[in-house]
RNA sequence: GCCGGAGUGGCGGAACCGGUAGACGCGCCGGACUCAAAAUCCGGUGGGCGCAAGCCCGUGUGGGUUCGAGUCCCACCUCCGGCACCA
C-alpha cells in the first residue's frame, strides 16, 4: 500500500480527540509530584470567561504550553494549571442586557472553556482550577483585605476619584488610559469625584518596586513600571506665609531656590481660603470654582495658556527673606508633591511663561555657559554655577542641590525627600459582581473589619445587580443591614466591592491547593512549588497586574505567608494577533478569527504550530489563513515517515545522524528562548531531509533519527507526535520521554563550504576539509580560477582567515 | 516634548558573536499526475544587464569605523507602544 493512499483520509480532529481521551484516562497530566525532580511553575495569564476561547487565548497559551511540555521532558516536574478571572464588568453587562443571573452567564462561559482548553491538548493540570469568584476563593480576598487593614496598608479616605460615567464604577488610575483619560474597559472619558473609598498602600512599597534586581523581566516592563511609578528626589521646603503659617513645598530643584520670585498654590489647596485677603477674595473664589468644573482632560492639556489669580498674600523666601507673591494656578496640581510649589521662573518651563504673563520678576541664579547677566529669553534648564544665589554662588548646580538641602536642614526649613508619581491602589468598585468588602460600620464601634471567622461575606445571590452609581449591594437589606461584630448592636454592611485585579494579584497561589481551608493556600504545597519560574502574559498588565501582584508578594512576605520578595522569577509578554487585514481584531471590523473553524478544518496541532510559526513571539503580527495550511500540509507530510521504508542504506549515515544531533541542539537553544518560529522552520526543513533520504537509510538508523524527531517534536504538536510515537510502536506516552541530548562531535562536518571574498566580496565557495589551516585555504582560494580573475595583476596586500567559515583577500 | 521598540523580497519572517543576506512558510510561475479540476508531487522565484559564463545593485535615508556592516558609531526620516503642566 502506498504512503499517499494511506494518508489521504487522515484526519487531525479524529486523531485528536482519541488522543485527548487516552491523556484524560491515563492521568497523563496530573502534576508531577517527584521532588527528586527540579521544580518548573509555569504560569500563563488566567483567561477572563467571556465565553469562548479566541483566537489570542491560543496565540498566548499554546506556546507557554509548548515551553512547559518541554521543561517536563527535559526531567523537570512542571506544575501548568489554568483557571477563570471571573469576577468583573462584562458579566454583568451581558447580565443586565440578556436577564442572566452573572453567576449563571459566567458558570456556563466557563463550562464551554474547559471543553475548548482541552481542545488545545495543552498539559494543564486541570485538578488546580481555580474560579475567582467562588466564595472558596473570594473568602481570600477578604481574608486578605483584614490582613492588610491590620498592618495598615488597606485605608477608607475621601479621594478625588476617577469614575467612569458608563460603567457607573471608580476606577484605579492605573485604569483610565490616554491623554483623554479613558476608561480602560469601555473607553468612555472618566469624570472626577470626590468619593470616600477603600484604597491600598502601595506607595509604602514603592521603592522596593522599583528594584527589578532580582527578577528577569523584559526591559520595556520594568522601564514601564519604573515610569510610571515615576519617583523624584528633591527637597521639602518651607515658605512662611504671611499672617498664616508655613507652608511646605516640594522641589527636585533646590539648587535654584534663590531664584524663587513667588510662589503658587494649587487652587484645592486647603490653605487658600485662609490666606487670600479681603479684596482678592471673589477673584480667587471665582478662579477656585472655575477650576473645580473645569474636566481633568482640560486641566491637565499642555497645550493651554497658562493661568491664574494673585491671593493678595506673601510668603518669604526663606533662602534670602524676600517677600514673593502667593498665587493660584491651576498647572499646580494636588494630586502631586504638596500642591504648592516656589515658582523659579529663569529655570522652569512653566513658571517662566506664568511669570512673563503676570509680570514677575526672572531672576537668574544657575548660569547659562557664557552668560552675560542679561535677563533669559527663555527658561534656562540646563546645568551650570550658582548665582545671585548669597553663599552658594560659583557652586555647580549639581553639587548646590544637596549644599542647599543641608542648609535648610541646619536651619529647619527643610529636609531633603523623595515623591511618587504612583498614588494608591483604590480597589472600592460601585458594582455588584465582585468581592464584597468585609467591613461593618456600626453608630457605636465605628468602622469595624468582619472577623476572620465570619468569612466569607458572601454575595448575595438575589441582589438586583443593575448599577445606578451606588452599589447594588446597598439596595439589599439582608446584605446591608446587619449586626455590629463588636457590640451587637445594628450596623451597616460595606457596599462597595473590589476591583477584580485583587483576585489577580494573588491566583498563582491558590493554583497550589485550590481547596485548602486554613489559609489562601497550603504552605506545605507552596514549599514544593513557589515562586512562579516562569510567566507568560500580555504586555497590557504591565502597570496594572503585574505591579499589583509585585506589590501583593511583597506584602505577603512581609505578612510571614512567603520567604521570597518576587511573585515571578521570569517573565515573556507575547505580542497581539492581529486580523488578517493587520488591524486589532474587532467585532465591529469583521475580522475576527474563530479558531474553532480552524481546529474543526486542520486540528489543534496545526493551529498551535502555525501561530508559533507565523513570527517571533513577542512581536505578535497579522493571521494569515492561507499560511496555516503549510503548516497543515507539513504535519500530514511528517506523519508519512513512521510507514515502513526500503533499507538499501545508501544515504551518507553520518549525514543523518548529524542532522539530526543539529536539529536537536537548535530546536534545545530556541525554546530555552522562546523562539518557537525558528524550531519550527527547522523541523520543517528536518521533515523534507527525512522524507529525501527515508528510503536509503537502514531499519535501526532509520528508527533512531525518526525517534529522535518525534520527541523533538511532540511539545509543538502533542497529538500529532503521540500518533507517530504510537504508529512506531513505542510505548505509551511520547510526552513521558526524555529530551534527547545532542552530541557537538556528532555535528562537526568533515567538509566544510570555506566562503572565499575578494576585498570582501563575495567571489567562490569552495569545499575543504574542516580543519583547513590558514596559509592552506589561502592556497585553495587562489587556485579558484573565479577568484584569479579577481586577483591577477593585483598585489596581495594580506589575507583575513575565519577558522572554517571564510577566507578574504585584500588586493590592492 | 520625554522614554522605549521597530524599519530586510509580492507577503509573514530568517541571519543568535561583525563573516555566504533572504533559512522556513505563504503567494506566484513552470512541469508531472488527471478527460478536467481540486488535492498531491517535482523544479523555479530580490532587482538590473547578459545567449551564457558572469557582472553590477540591494536590508528606511545620509555619513563613518572595518579586510568585511542588516548587525557597530553619528545624524536624520517613518511607523508602533508608553508617559506627559509631576514642580
Amino acid at each position: 500500500m502506498s504512503e499517499t493512499s494511506t494518508r489521504r483520509d487522515y484526519e487531525p480532529v479524529t486523531i485528536e480527540r482519541r488522543w485527548q481521551e487516552r491523556w484524560a484516562e491515563s492521568g497523563l497530566y496530573k502534576t508531577d509530584e517527584d521532588m527528586s525532580k527540579p521544580k518548573h511553575y509555569a504560569l500563563t495569564m488566567l483567561p477572563y470567561p467571556s465565553g469562548d476561547l479566541h483566537v489570542g487565548h491560543w496565540y498566548a497559551m499554546t506556546p507557554s504550553d509548548t515551553r512547559a511540555r518541554f521543561m517536563r521532558m527535559r526531567g523537570y516536574r512542571v506544575f501548568f494549571p489554568i483557571g477563570f478571572d471571573a469576577f468583573g464588568l462584562p458579566a454583568e453587562n451581558a447580565a443586565i442586557n440578556r436577564g442572566i443571573h452573572p453567576y449563571k452567564w459566567t458558570m456556563s462561559n466557563i463550562e464551554n472553556m474547559r471543553g475548548q482548553l482541552r481542545q488545545m491538548g495543552a498539559m494543564f493540570d486541570f485538578d488546580s482550577e481555580v474560579v475567582t469568584c467562588d466564595p472558596e476563593y473570594y473568602r481570600w480576598n477578604q481574608w486578605f483585605f483584614l490582613k492588610f487593614y491590620e498592618k495598615g496598608l488597606a485605608y477608607r479616605k475621601e479621594v478625588p476619584v476617577d469614575w467612569c460615567p458608563r460603567d457607573n464604577t471608580t476606577l484605579a488610575r492605573e485604569q483610565v488610559v490616554g491623554p483623554d483619560r479613558r476608561c480602560e474597559r469601555c473607553g468612555t472619558p472618566v469624570i472626577r469625584k470626590n468619593l470616600t473609598q477603600w484604597l491600598f498602600k502601595i506607595t509604602d512599597y514603592a521603592d522596593e518596586l522599583l528594584d527589578f534586581s532580582r527578577i528577569e523581566w523584559p526591559e520595556r516592563v520594568k522601564t514601564l513600571q519604573t515610569n510610571w511609578i515615576g519617583r523624584s528626589e528633591g527637597a521639602e521646603i518651607e515658605f512662611e506665609v504671611e499672617g498664616y503659617g508655613p507652608i511646605t513645598v516640594f522641589t527636585t530643584r533646590p539648587d535654584t531656590l534663590f531664584g524663587a520670585t513667588f510662589f503658587v498654590m494649587s487652587p484645592e489647596h486647603p490653605a487658600v481660603e485662609k490666606i487670600t485677603t479681603p479684596e482678592r477674595e471673589a477673584e480667587v473664589k471665582a478662579y477656585v470654582e472655575k477650576a473645580s468644573r473645569m474636566t481633568e482632560i482640560d486641566r491637565t492639556d499642555v497645550t493651554r495658556e497658562k493661568t491664574g489669580v494673585f491671593t493678595g498674600a506673601y510668603a518669604v523666601n526663606p533662602a534670602n527673606g524676600e517677600r514673593i507673591p502667593v498665587f493660584i494656578a491651576d498647572y499646580v496640581l494636588m494630586g502631586y508633591g504638596t500642591g504648592a510649589i516656589m515658582a523659579v521662573p529663569a529655570h522652569d518651563e512653566r513658571d517662566f511663561e506664568f511669570a512673563r504673563k503676570y509680570g514677575v520678576e526672572i531672576r537668574t541664579v544657575i548660569a547659562p555657559p557664557g552668560w552675560d547677566g542679561e535677563e533669559l529669553s527663555e527658561a534656562y534648564v540646563g546645568e551650570g554655577r550658582m548665582v545671585n544665589s548669597g553663599p552658594f554662588d560659583g557652586t555647580p548646580n549639581e553639587e548646590g542641590k544637596e549644599r542647599v538641602t543641608s542648609w535648610l536642614e541646619e536651619r529647619g526649613v527643610g529636609r531633603a525627600a523623595v515623591t511618587y508619581r504612583l498614588r494608591d491602589w483604590l480597589i472600592s468598585r460601585q458594582r455588584y459582581w465582585g468581592t464584597p468588602i468585609p467591613i461593618v460600620y456600626c453608630d457605636e464601634c465605628g468602622t469595624v473589619p468582619v472577623p476572620e471567622e465570619d468569612l466569607p461575606v458572601l454575595l448575595p445571590q438575589d441582589a438586583d445587580f443593575v448599577p445606578t452609581g451606588e452599589s447594588p449591594l446597598k439596595r439589599d437589606p439582608g446584605f446591608y443591614n446587619t449586626e455590629c461584630p463588636r457590640c451587637g448592636g445594628p450596623a451597616t454592611r460595606e457596599t462597595d466591592t473590589m476591583d477584580t485585579f485583587v483576585d489577580s494579584s494573588w491566583y498563582q497561589y491558590r493554583y497550589l491547593s485550590p481547596h485548602y481551608d486554613e489559609g489562601p493556600f497550603d504552605p506545605e504545597r507552596g514549599k514544593r512549588w513557589l515562586p512562579v519560574d516562569q510567566y507568560t502574559g500580555g504586555i497590557e498588565h504591565a502597570v496594572m497586574h503585574l505591579l499589583y501582584t509585585r506589590f501583593w508578594t511583597k506584602v505577603m512576605r512581609d505578612l510571614g505567608l512567603v520567604d521570597f520578595d518576587e511573585p515571578m522569577l521570569r517573565l515573556f509578554n507575547q505580542g497581539i494577533i492581529l486580523g488578517e487585514d493587520a488591524e486589532k481584531m474587532s467585532k465591529s471590523r469583521g475580522n475576527v478569527v474563530n479558531p474553532q473553524e480552524f481546529v474543526d478544518r486542520y486540528g489543534s496541532d496545526a493551529l498551535r504550530c502555525f501561530l508559533m510559526f507565523i513570527g517571533p513571539w513577542d512581536q505578535g503580527g497579522p493571521w494569515d489563513g492561507r499560511g496555516i495550511e503549510g503548516v497543515s500540509r507539513w504535519l500530514r507530510r511528517s506523519l508519512s515517515l513512521t510507514a515502513d521504508g526500503a533499507s538499501d542504506a545508501e544515504a551518507d549515515p553520518s549525514e543523518l545522524e548529524r542532522r539530526t544531533h543539529r536539529l536537536v541542539k537548535k530546536v534545545t537553544g530556541d525554546l530555552e528562548s522562546f523562539r518557537f518560529n525558528t524550531s519550527i522552520a527547522a523541523l520543517m526543513e528536518h521533515t523534507s531531509y527525512l522524507l529525501a533520504v527515508r528510503d536509503e537509510v537502514e531499519g535501526e538508523r532509520w528508527g533512531e533519527a525518526l525517534r529522535i524527531f518525534v520527541r523533538v517534536l511532540a511539545p509543538f504538536a502533542p497529538h500529532h507526535a503521540e500518533e507517530m510515537w504510537a504508529e512506531m510502536g513505542e510505548t505509551y506516552s511520547v510526552h513521558e520521554q526524555a529530551w534527547p541530548e545532542w552530541d557537538e562531535s556528532l555535528i562537526a562536518e568533515e567538509e566544510i563550504t570555506l566562503i572565499v571574498q575578494v576585498n570582501g566580496k563575495l567571489r567562490d565557495r569552495v569545499s575543504a576539509p574542516a580543519g583547513i589551516s590558514e596559509e592552506a585555504a589561502r592556497d585553495l582560494a587562489l587556485k579558484s580560477p573565479k577568484v584569479r580573475a579577481h586577483v591577477e595583476g593585483r598585489e596581495l596586500r594580506k589575507s583575513v582567515y575565519v577558522p572554517g567559515r571564510l577566507v578574504n583577500l585584500v588586493v590592492g
